[in-house]
DNA sequence: CTTTTTGCAAACAATTTGCAAAAAA
DNA sequence: TTTTTTGCAAATTGTTTGCAAAAAG
């Protein structure tokens, strides 16, 4: 089940704007790749969007499909789902249960299942498949984050400008 | 906000119950590890679990956290949360949308938000973070899985008697 | 003793990085 | 020609595995 075509055509249309806005250039590559990215919609791994550039590409190196995966993700033309630099992590309580998670340092706090109301499956995504859970994600930023944020918004009065390296330790585990 | 001393005890007892049933051995290190995550609260990574652990145990090493911590949560003692053996995976939708996951291939379909309802934010939550959005993810069999499981449990009458191994290829991407 | 578990070191998979060459502007 | 982007190879991170020695029953 594809995009259709006018979906598409939206995509393109913000592709050219946020790439001009960027001042980054439209390499061969960086089209294709897009285009790869753009017209799937199984939410491909690098290594995926690699092998089927590398088909009109056969030059095209892996690295620079991460790269070029990772500014789009920057510009705001892509989204991730997956680890991005996380690990995996162990939890005791086995109660089914939902979860805080804070974008910014990663603390994550369990909600009991009935803090939650329970969210309605609507038949249409019978279609997809049978639903043996659900689990529902809060994300937002922790208590500890926006103190520390609004003590660097009165320092530096600047929101992050580049988004976040890979960081030395420093993150709750 | 760690465990309390109830549901620690809970916990130990469950420990008990499910090696004995399991005929694995109470180890040293296999005590110390559980009660590392048993008695946190923070979903420690298997690394900060080595961290702490070496604070009374000098000598163990990372794969044995690793190797008990996998064991415990094959029997059903942790959960895990965050990327298994997962890539990260690129989407083109950047309309915030919801997820049905098949546990099974990892197949993954978007839910466009206004399909599900939304889910209401109890004012428990507030103390933990300001929630910015909402993430659903329905976890089930994907309707190809449940066809192939139907064929094999007719041949086989067997399900998986152990849990997967890391799997060369073969998953949806 | 026999079987399981451990620690070590080496292997691995996914991803990132440094750098010089190639391609844009 | 100056700046950006690429491809390559090497590095890094998180995690897993083979194997001989050590510990448990």
């Amino acid at each position: 089940m594809k995009p259709d075509e006018k979906t598409l055509q939206k995509r393109f249309k913000r592709f050219q704007s946020a790439t001009q806005q960027a001042g980054i250039k439209r390499t061969h590559q960086r089209l294709e790749i897009f285009r790869v990215v753009a017209s799937s919609s199984e939410h491909p791994s690098a290594e995926a969007v690699y092998r089927e550039v590398k088909q009109k590409m056969p030059t095209v190196s892996l690295d620079t499909v991460y790269r070029t995966l990772w500014t789009f993700t920057e510009l705001g033309l892509l989204n991730t789902l997956g680890p991005r630099q996380e690990k995996v992590r162990f939890d005791a309580n086995t109660e089914r249960h939902h979860h805080f998670v804070c974008v910014s340092c990663r603390f994550v706090h369990d909600i009991e299942r009935d803090v939650l109301q329970d969210v309605k499956i609507p038949k249409s995504v019978q279609n997809w498949g049978a639903v043996i859970h659900t689990h529902v994600e809060l994300r937002g930023i922790c208590m500890n984050c926006q103190r520390k944020q609004e003590k660097s918004v009165k320092s530096h009065s600047r929101l992050s400008p580049t988004p976040p390296k890979r960081k030395k330790g420093l993150n709750n585990e």
